[in-house]
DNA sequence: TATTAGCACTCACATGACGAGAGTGCTAAC
DNA sequence: GTTAGCACTCTCGTCATGTGAGTGCTAATA
């Protein structure tokens, strides 16, 4: 196991390395901090913590950097002492106090939203400016996967000739319109027999529920129940189709003003990734079972293009169920304290959102 | 007055140049095409060209460039020439035919939106994607400024307590909701006396009419009225108050390929300036009243973050009002033909659906 | 035994010199 | 009016060189 002294060391090379992403040499450490040692005795020790993978070296007799390893340890470590960041000897504590940043902001939409009556689609779209503005960093929020949203009402419109447009909407505050097309002799009268009787069957359930039943229904009885409410189904059917695989994404572009990406490269790695929505819903989704904050360092993620990029993720619930996920993604020198708070306080405020709106 | 052979030239230059962007010598020219000089004689065109300020040296005694005032040049003579590419003598027609590829892509979305049944939200993003597709550069799509479109109906859903639902219907197909707190003891069949009285009153009129008209019947008669009514302004004045500032945007990382981004400055501006939706929104609203395809090459936007950017843009229509505007963006050094061939058809695409729908 | 001073060594990077190459402008000949 | 010829200019890549930051190792020190 490691001393105290070593962590304290590593904790401060990572530090000092995501203020500015340049190796750090061991004379720095000593400058910076006051750990009472000369730069011989750091020296000594970054050996040892390059020896155990945790520091490396991008040339020989350059300083040190951190690996994925390192920021992994850092990060348990913050998770373990409940997201205090770590003692280091004589480290000023010149951090503007991140906290009331991420505070001023949601008061803002909180107010802005009182009035909008929590219409989510609001929600999410403003949270996930706030996620990125706070966090510095690119910010995303998947709205709640439409099959685990609870059915609240569907409505039919006519709307010119032989179209209706299904409004679909759920307890979570989503809400989706379709458009789609019907028997033009459907009057508004059966189409409003329709939806009461959707509504009186389906409500409170699951979009997830509702789907399986329609199958069930359709193949099972098809030709036995009376037209208006197979009718009833096949709209259900189609006004429960959508994609789904849409989120929010903000901030891209300021994090080209970091150091990181000055090479060209880097940029557009870093676009495709996040650009790459299949990927990223398929990664993010995987974490929408998972308690707490999650991070994932570089190549933890085993995603080729996201090898230089970190996510910290967490969910959000409706009372106790979890229905979507917001992350945050930046650089794997990445200050952590901050994104982890952020993500943290955001998703909560998803989650009071979603449960005060019910 | 410029003869015919100095324009070829200059048409043989910038033809060069939108096809790598170095400079183009004299010797080059000479090669490429098959003018019947020598490379001297097209020196001397070259500098009465520069004289006139067409073309530009990046340094002494490096080839030339075109300057906006050049492209601007090669532009107007497309349109003079009905779009039809300007003659240059030897010129290889190694083009494969861009007429196609758009083809194509209309021919996909319009398959797709068939089932969709036209919801113009659905039309708006998808021809964005085709947009910047064909034309290898950012596509950009405004939808119809709220205030231009066409009442077509209202209709009001109760929703948890106190909140109704208030969906917009407009003859273009776009459909707004938006979440709005009313007096709880209102029953539904309050609402749909207040949807009535909406519809019957305000059908057939654009949202900026419906709006001036509530105003005036909001000061002037405020009393007068019976209260569902002043509730049903009220309703209504709040549903038609969104902000209208959104636009789809496609192919921004696309264009991060272009030799002309190679550096990360330039990067930054485009993005900073196409991210600028104030600008940008200023910038297209003004060509809304314009007439066919519009081009603005580099500092003729006169905005200071565009000068090394160009912007193809064209009006699409509801009948003969102009609904709103597509545009293309890309580096000055732009493939015009191209990008105006793409503005045009995706507008007139644009247009048809708009009308066929209604 | 842990720490440190001293020192030789390594490597990136900035600087400047240099030559090759592309392209020009000009002049004189055609 | 056109062109060949030529001197000239400027960029760019390469190479040599020096500097500085930082290391690893060894021997001296507390």
């Amino acid at each position: 196991m490691m001393d105290e002294r070593s962590k304290q060391v590593l904790y401060a090379i990572i530090e000092s390395y995501i203020d500015k992403p340049e190796p750090i040499g061991s004379r720095f450490v000593t400058k910076k901090y006051s750990f009472g040692f000369s730069p011989a005795t750091i020296r000594n020790i970054m050996a040892d913590l390059e020896d155990v993978g945790l520091l490396a070296q991008p040339y020989t007799s350059a300083g040190r950097v951190p690996t994925d390893k390192g920021y992994r340890f850092y990060v348990d470590s913050l998770f373990r002492q409940g997201m205090e960041v770590p003692f280091i000897p004589g480290r000023q504590e010149e951090q503007p106090p991140f906290k009331d940043v991420i505070d001023e902001a949601l008061g803002r939409v909180s107010r802005r939203l009182e009035t909008a009556g929590n219409d989510m689609a609001e929600v999410f779209s403003e949270v996930t400016n706030v996620l990125s503005m706070a966090s510095r960093y690119v910010g995303i929020v998947l709205p709640p996967r439409p099959e685990k949203t609870t059915f609240n009402r569907i409505d039919l419109i006519r709307y010119r000739g032989e179209h209706v447009v299904a409004i679909l909407l759920t307890d979570e505050g989503v809400i989706k319109n379709r458009i789609i097309k019907v028997d033009p002799r459907l009057s508004q009268d059966d189409l409003n027999r329709i939806t009461d009787y959707l509504n009186a069957e389906y409500s409170g359930r699951t979009l997830d529920e509702i789907k399986a039943a329609l199958i069930r229904r359709m193949t099972q009885e098809k030709a036995l129940w009376d037209l208006l409410i197979s009718r009833a189904i096949g709209i259900c059917e189609e006004a429960l189709s959508f994609s789904g695989d849409e989120f929010f994404v903000s901030g891209l572009y300021d994090l080209m003003d970091l150091p990181d990406f000055a090479d060209i490269a880097r940029i557009r790695e870093m676009a495709k990734a996040i650009k790459d929505k299949h990927m990223m819903l398929g990664l993010l989704d995987d974490l929408v079972s998972a308690e707490g904050v999650q991070v994932l360092i570089g190549r933890e993620s085993s995603v080729e293009e996201l090898k230089n990029l970190s996510i910290v993720a967490s969910t959000y619930k409706e009372g106790d169920r979890p229905m979507g996920v917001i992350a945050v993604i930046g650089p794997t020198r990445m200050d952590y304290p901050r994104a982890i708070y952020m993500v943290d306080r955001v998703a909560g405020f998803i989650t009071k959102a979603l449960s005060s709106s019910v």
